[in-house]
DNA sequence: CTGAAAGCGCTTACAG
DNA sequence: CTGAAAGCGCTTACAG
């Protein structure tokens, strides 16, 4: 920096203003130090400028989920996506960390909170993490994806309506005069999964246990749940199940033992993600709002780190109708 | 830092040798410095000590590609899940970013030089990109995934023998008796892409350019790939299909039209990814060593870092037989 | 083993 | 509009 200055032939303190918009700079100095930034090839030390300013113009994505969640999961995608695009008209750039193991979880909390990042967006929350603790603690501005389960009142979030998806999910199951209606659940210490089943139970009223299965949203777990279910309920002649990519496993188990989707048994989903479309029978399924989620948990956490108190922002879902129930 | 020392009775001088290691502090101001910061809840401001020591502990993933390709090829999650592990062992933050747009490739360029970072991992580099000449222009230490077409005499890579297992494969596929031999290559300004067609070339010598197709590494382009093969040259017996995932689509789409694999037509694949053992019938394929891969990139970065020259190492592939071909 | 002091590279009131 | 100066929170020779 002193070298452009010496260059431009002005003090370090307009280079500086330079380097922040221009403001207060006439026209020549302007000039002058541009023309010596390209010459002398500068680049701000964004260590130096971030201890005064306190602040590092980038937020941390956190992935508390083991990293092959990550690239199995769409939805997660569709989420960085959004939310990298957004941030970057801002000038932000993100950062993404997974935090799959218990380790991860503080390495990653330690680094967020030394000054790394203005401020955090919390994916894939667990019941019982220590991390929103965490972050809380040391005052880090955040935002969480979902209903952060114990924590609603005092911290950001946005989540889509999933007790209402999943009511509407059911409504149709049973205006298409299915009776038994099974659910496969997501894990029940996140809000996607107590929510839908929540939902479910609104509807269904009381409900045979035997009608009941926990996956982990991976297609895998979709599979062996359909299984379970069809060993204890063999009568079922609908399945709610709370996530596309379960969904698909779901109905890969079915085809493999020769029942028909939907006439023997219809399968709905959720999520609406890209294999909704592409399996067959396409997906009947509750479309969740990623592009709003995303836009609204920047937004939020923008209004964070400029002073705001924390607020919630719940989205509401959609029904889609196709082919598998 | 000031309430730690005054909490602890000693100098900042003693508290930041506490934390930097605890050499040449007396065993009592080591125990009072500990339990001072137990008790403020203290924390290194990074960009503070970083400006003096000019060094972040945390380096770069970069991935230069669509974001949605590194969700759909698992050979990227098996490199990011290889190195973040051995980083953290070193107790560096491997920090993630997508440069998918030339608007992402030059905003990263910047945030990477600005001292953010000791060092980056470059991965799927295309020739012709302008990042490594960024990265090498600011003298910012870094390893590149693959041969870097062009650069290879002047920067550090580490890169499977591409060429050489691609000629394991199509000797292979010789040795099974099948005749018309066809390829349906990577991105032909990729190292896999040209160093895979440089191999089968090896062993077929002049090669009818019917037999010759180029993809993209996704499932789709193995599908849409497979098909204009079929047209060109509709007695093919045989294709080596350069990465598993385009073999996956390559085999869905001869299903669809009714071809058996591999008694109709054999297809082999390269990498030795997940899909290679889910899917039927299961892939003969190229092993690539993923996990020596992410090693030795940690390895050459952290070496460069200290001030060494670069280097490159190539590793060797493996024939893995099954029934595809 | 320890403290006082310089310095890392910036930004931003402040005075002009 | 501009420059001189203080200060952001650390680390690390240096002297003792």
């Amino acid at each position: 920096m002193d070298d452009v200055a010496a260059v431009a032939g002005v003090s370090r303190g307009t280079v500086s203003r330079v380097l922040n918009g221009g403001h207060n700079v006439s026209g020549p100095a302007l000039e002058a130090v541009e023309r010596a930034i390209r010459k002398t090839g500068y680049v701000v030390n964004q260590h130096a400028r971030s201890l005064v300013t306190q602040r590092s113009d980038s937020v941390a994505f956190i992935l508390s989920e083991p990293q092959d969640r990550l690239f199995e999961d769409p939805n997660f995608n569709n989420l960085l996506r959004g939310c990298t695009q957004i941030l970057a008209e801002h000038d932000i750039t993100l950062l993404l960390t997974v935090a799959g193991t218990s380790a991860d979880r503080k390495r990653i909390g330690r680094w967020v909170t030394a000054g790394h990042v203005d401020g955090a967006l919390v994916v894939s929350n667990h019941l019982g993490s220590p991390l929103l603790d965490e972050l809380k603690g040391r005052g880090l501005p955040f935002v969480v994806c979902g209903r952060p389960l114990g924590h609603e009142r005092e911290v950001s979030y946005v989540a889509a309506d999933d007790r209402d998806g999943a009511r509407q999910m059911v409504v149709h199951l049973r205006s298409r005069g299915y009776q038994r209606i099974g659910i496969i659940t997501g894990p029940l210490d996140t809000s996607g999964g107590v929510d839908r089943l929540a939902g479910y139970r609104d509807v269904v009223g009381d409900v045979d246990p035997a009608l009941i299965e926990a996956g982990d949203y991976s297609q895998a777990s979709g599979e062996a749940a359909m299984e379970r279910l069809l060993r204890a309920g063999p009568d079922l002649d609908a399945v709610f199940v709370c996530s596309d990519l379960m969904a698909a496993g779901a109905i890969t188990y079915l085809q493999r033992i020769g029942k028909r989707v939907p006439d023997d048994i219809a399968i709905a989903g959720f999520d609406d993600s890209k294999v909704a479309t592409t399996i067959t029978p396409r997906l009947t399924t509750i479309r969740q709002p990623f592009g709003r989620v995303s836009q609204e948990m920047v937004r939020l956490l923008l209004a964070h780190i400029a002073g705001e108190q924390h607020a919630a922002v719940i989205l509401p879902t959609e029904l889609v109708i196709r082919e598998s129930a």
